[in-house]
DNA sequence: GTGAAAGCGCTAACAT
DNA sequence: ATGTTAGCGCTTTCAC
């Protein structure tokens, strides 16, 4: 980088630095004429100021931090769009780390926002003891916290309605007549006790005054656990005839596994998604499922950030991003069902 | 943010700001005793350096830039989780800039990492002008240029072989037995003026003695215009068994214009995609297709850009990424082919 | 309307 | 081994 500063503008423009200073920010007066003086020698300098030196005296970095657990999981980078497009609006520059859900890294990663003194986080987090998140949120504000729930006045919570999500498939299939459903769910682990999702599948069924027994299969939740997860769901329920999946690369999983053992979809089995990733819409055939506008979610959280950074006093209540359901191929009415209802 | 400085941690310790410093970085000869004092103090306080005040004096950021078309194609996500991998190694942060593969937006997103003076740039850049690129060039250094062939000092060229990409493609169908080849192809514009894989397609095809008339159908770039060139192409050449396209998501297209004309494919017809998405394995059949590692494209650019940085010097000759041929299902050999040599 | 002085938080260079 | 001085490039405050 030319270390051109705004020492040497001010020697061009026969001017005091703060008068540059002043051209620059548009504030205080100064008359026209100086001030395109003024100009005239940044633009033939190639002035750039160094937004550096200015953040330490005005305590403002003009930069915010987005902290996922992958940016290359199309998830997190179409939030990540959406948040970058609003933040470049207001000015606003971005960093991105990632974490791979690892709670180590997560609070790295949170240290290291902190020391570039980004002017707010935006934070996907799952790992990170809640007691480190909060000692952190005791020094460092604002963060949007997303998808989990830690109370705390320097957090805002947002969390996408994956719960009206699974509620919303479960009354699509269930007006469509079927009654004998199943649910591919992953596996419960350390770091992932208790899926939202999987509780609200148990919930509309039982809701519906259907047994649980044998109708949830964990599997790792990727394609390969689908296909498996699916494969032992058709042997110890050869009839079911709706099955929802924890997300869409076990739904297209699951897919395959129909596809092998002959069975036809929606034909025989009705399948439901969950996340509407990129694939969905291009399987065979192409998948229903449940969606959020990831770039909408993007947005709203910078949008809230903004707020926040804006107005040190604002707290802004939890918001729910609501999700809605793409209605696409692989679901049709239950074909030879007793309606017993 | 609390405002914990180094004159806060210095006060607590019974010590100067520089003891305070030298703790932090290790650096200069401090006793253990005063060190162990000092980074009790800053833990007892929560200190975090400023990265900004210390990038002021040192002259460097610890922050690189990506710029790239678009964070939600998975081709730049996949680039950006390699390089900043690499980057956090080495402790830098990364700022992510999108284009959109406008030429203003490009513009605007070198202006704004200069303004935050990272202490280098990696740059996917179709749009903007030469000699404006040039120009920026001749205050900033250094920018590692990818995909595109802009010679300056300060300029670092890494390009993705697609000619070869190309040519093993076109070899692979060829070593198979297909003589009646099509190209389904973008449409040229403003900003695209040559496809580098057309050109290769063409050149391979007049190597071989074959005529490229009628051969080659444009379309979108997309899924829809992969669909309707394969369309085109179908009608105007009944008796083509291979085809290339230009990327995955026209040759997913095709894939779809063949199950909806009653053609098998690889049976009646051979697809081979190009860049490997990741839907390419999970259509049916599975994608052929020629792929770059994209994280390893993110590793390497990083490592050069980082090199660059470390030496005012040095200067990188260009660099070339290989492809490799996916070997998948939608390929076969030639069906009834008279082997011509 | 413009300039001079002070200082943001840190480290490099030079004392001690 | 530790402290002191100066200054990175900018804006804020206060003179003029």
């Amino acid at each position: 980088m030319k270390g051109v500063t705004i020492e040497d503008v001010a020697r061009e423009a026969g001017v005091s630095r703060q008068t540059v200073s002043r051209a620059i920010n548009d504030k205080g007066e100064i008359s026209p004429k100086t001030k395109a003086k003024v100009l005239a020698a940044i633009q033939q300098l190639g002035y750039t100021p160094n937004l550096q030196a200015r953040s330490m005296v005005t305590q403002r970095t003009s930069t915010i931090g987005l902290i996922v657990g992958d940016i290359a999981n199309p998830y997190f980078s179409s939030v990540a769009r959406g948040l970058q497009d609003i933040a470049g609006q207001h000015g606003y520059s971005v960093f991105i780390s990632n974490t791979d859900e690892n709670a180590d890294v997560e609070h790295q990663a949170l240290k290291t926002m902190a020391a570039q003194r980004v002017d707010g986080i935006v934070l996907f987090s799952h790992e990170l003891a809640e007691e480190k998140l909060i000692a952190f949120a005791n020094t460092y504000r604002p963060i949007v916290l997303i998808n989990r729930a830690v109370t705390h006045p320097n957090i805002h919570l947002m969390a996408v309605d994956h719960v009206d999500g699974i509620r919303q498939s479960f009354t699509h299939i269930w007006d469509a007549g079927h009654r004998n459903i199943g649910m591919l769910s992953p596996v419960q682990s350390e770091g992932f006790k208790n899926s939202r999702r999987l509780n609200a599948f148990k919930a509309e069924m039982k809701q519906r005054g259907l047994s649980i027994e044998n109708k949830i299969f964990p599997a790792q939740s990727t394609f390969d656990g689908g296909h498996a997860a699916m494969l032992a769901l058709l042997k110890a329920q050869p009839d079911v005839s709706a099955v929802i999946c924890y997300n869409d690369r076990m739904a297209i999983g699951a897919l395959q596994a129909c596809r092998e053992t002959g069975r036809s979809v929606p034909g025989d089995i009705s399948i439901v998604g969950f996340d509407n990733i990129r694939v969905s819409g291009m399987v065979t055939p192409p998948l229903t499922t449940a969606a959020v506008d990831r770039y909408e979610l993007g947005r709203v959280a910078v949008e809230s950030l903004l707020k926040l950074i804006n107005d040190d006093e604002l707290s802004l209540a939890p918001r729910v991003i609501p999700m809605q359901l793409v209605e696409r191929e692989s679901v049709t009415v239950a074909p030879t069902q007793v309606l017993v209802n």
